[in-house]
DNA sequence: TTGAAAGCGCTAACAT
DNA sequence: ATGTTAGCGCTTTCAA
């Protein structure tokens, strides 16, 4: 077995308090102290953090709950708050909840049978009332990459009604008027069409019904989705796709369309992703600015598990149009 | 505070000892089991695993140490190991570690004090020393993605070897014979390359060693690298990298050269990222069974957690070549 | 079948 | 400054 608190006290010849103590920073003798970190040493002593944590100390765990780890976006936040955390000190435990209520609820119980010291929910956390369990019984919280108006919880996210707005903009600026959407259920793409529509108000433009889609499951029928858009018989000629991943499916159902993209239709995205770097071609998107957001979460969630927590905030970062080959002028100038 | 099995055992009239049978499915009187029960469900009652755990049960909870989440490939990977584990009843502690040796070791030792019931390491895990320590301690281990020969421990990955031959192969059918390989100083890169030599030397072809390219952080310059490799007096005509990300990396090094591509210079990548999907062109790549890769780790992890392990294995999973557009006949057949 | 009690490794009064 | 001791919430002998 590995060595205890115990251990090392015979060892250094002094009582587990003063290991304890010594563990703890504690005022301790300058001998003692000595004679017991040598013995930490000799025994290659590392105290349990179980134990500890069962007296009442912090597990410096946290859940990270969000939608799916195999989303790119997503899985650079992880990264991100991962590398936040570890320089406080703290661990992940990340669960992909999939935008399902059952799961997400599920996780979160279990996470607080393993008591982890908070949470931290990302994208597009469903469950409300699982959140107002949690602020209810002072479990801290905090939301990343979405807001819940409704709920007393602190938030980064991108400003997603701005940056809805700018790249509609941009597009309508291009020239286009038939311009349609195509997004989740999550929050985050609700507030990126509301920016889209008031684009289009903004610039005395008709918002059709048939020009809004919506998908749960992105990747999934993100293709056939976009397909169905461009089915109709006044097609769009232009195209905002809620996130990068539906994006790309959106070039995919244009290219099996025969559309070339940008002269028969252009194509915008949202979160900068590698994806939209590398695609054919390359993606006009929008760029959040994740690095600050989950430093941001991350430190806001510690203050709150340290409970130095002042008042809760929203924080709303600003995002930036990234324009590059997806998006042209319309009517083309060069038409192939 | 929430309720305890002391709670529990006062509502329900009986011990907590009782209480800790049902908790355990050990025999209980029928009356007594159904009281316990009633009990946990008006006290909403959840066990506290950190309790449980100091006695000596598991925490259900896998430590999963990986280069780095922000991979797209790597990504997938971790979330289809969480799904296994997830059925399993394991939740993930998932650490970055860059290929560094120094984090490697501080992690693990990290995770050993949270008492993670073992350990699946992924992808260029380097500290042979750290995976000797940890099966000397008996504390389970397996390898996903690659594999340390001079260790006994189980492992699951794809053969590379036979991955990098394959797309060398490939290469070589279409006409090409200055062939350059771009890789990093993962086990997995290696075997890729050897697999690559292999399949040149078959072939007669001459290896210079200015053909190949070692890079340990990927990203960082693999573009740089690529464009080394492109500057020489005589070029190659094509290029396997030895991952996708590498390969888009490649790409941009080309373009920046005007050449196309495949016409002037064929690009392969490795591990069928949804990058390589969705590039411009579509990237000729290398499938891993993914899913399969990871539900095994999972099960051979838990075997040796649930102290069913019979021997230790190594399992090697078959690659399959996906051709795309990235890679052409040389001398092309249609230059532009 | 069930209860009493010791113990897991640590923290934190309380004493000295 | 340091030791003694009572928990933290649970498991598990050992008795009854």
């Amino acid at each position: 077995m590995r060595p205890t608190i115990y251990d090392v006290a015979k060892e250094a010849g002094v009582s587990i308090a003063t290991v304890s103590y010594v563990l703890n920073n504690q005022k301790v003798g300058k001998k003692s102290k000595e004679k017991v970190l040598k013995a930490m040493e000799k025994l290659n002593y590392k105290p349990s953090v179980l134990a500890s944590a069962l007296t009442g100390k912090r597990t410096t765990t946290i859940g990270f709950l969000l939608p799916d780890l195999a989303n790119p976006f997503v899985a650079e936040m992880a990264r991100r708050v991962e590398d936040r955390a570890l320089e406080r000190g703290f661990n992940l435990v990340i669960c992909s909840t999939d935008f399902n209520e059952e799961k997400e609820a599920r996780t979160i119980s279990l996470l607080k049978q393993k008591s982890v010291d908070g949470f931290i929910l990302a994208g597009g956390f469903k469950s409300v009332e699982v959140i107002r369990e949690l602020l209810q019984e002072q479990i801290p919280v905090v939301l990343l990459a979405e807001s819940h108006p409704s709920v007393s919880v602190s938030s980064v996210k991108v400003d997603d009604f701005a940056g809805g707005y700018e790249v509609t903009s941009h597009l309508i600026c291009l020239g286009h008027k038939k311009i349609a959407v195509i997004g989740e259920g999550a929050t985050s793409s609700q507030d990126r069409i509301r920016g889209y529509k008031q684009a289009m108000r903004d610039h005395g433009l008709e918002i059709g019904e048939d020009r809004i889609a919506l998908t749960d499951l992105s990747s999934e029928n993100g293709e056939h989705l976009a397909a169905e858009l461009l089915g109709v018989s006044d097609p769009p000629t232009a195209i905002f796709a809620c996130n990068d991943i539906l994006a790309i499916a959106t070039i995919f159902a244009a290219r099996e369309k025969e559309l070339s993209i940008p002269e028969d239709l252009s194509i915008a995205g949202f979160d900068n992703t590698l994806l939209s770097k590398s695609s054919d071609p390359p993606l006009t998107t929008v760029e959040q600015p994740i690095q600050d957001m989950c430093t941001q979460v991350v430190d806001l969630l510690i203050e709150e598990i340290e409970g130095k927590s002042k008042t809760k905030q929203r924080i709303v970062m600003l995002p930036q149009l990234i324009a590059r080959k997806s998006t042209g002028t319309y009517p083309s100038t060069n038409k192939v």
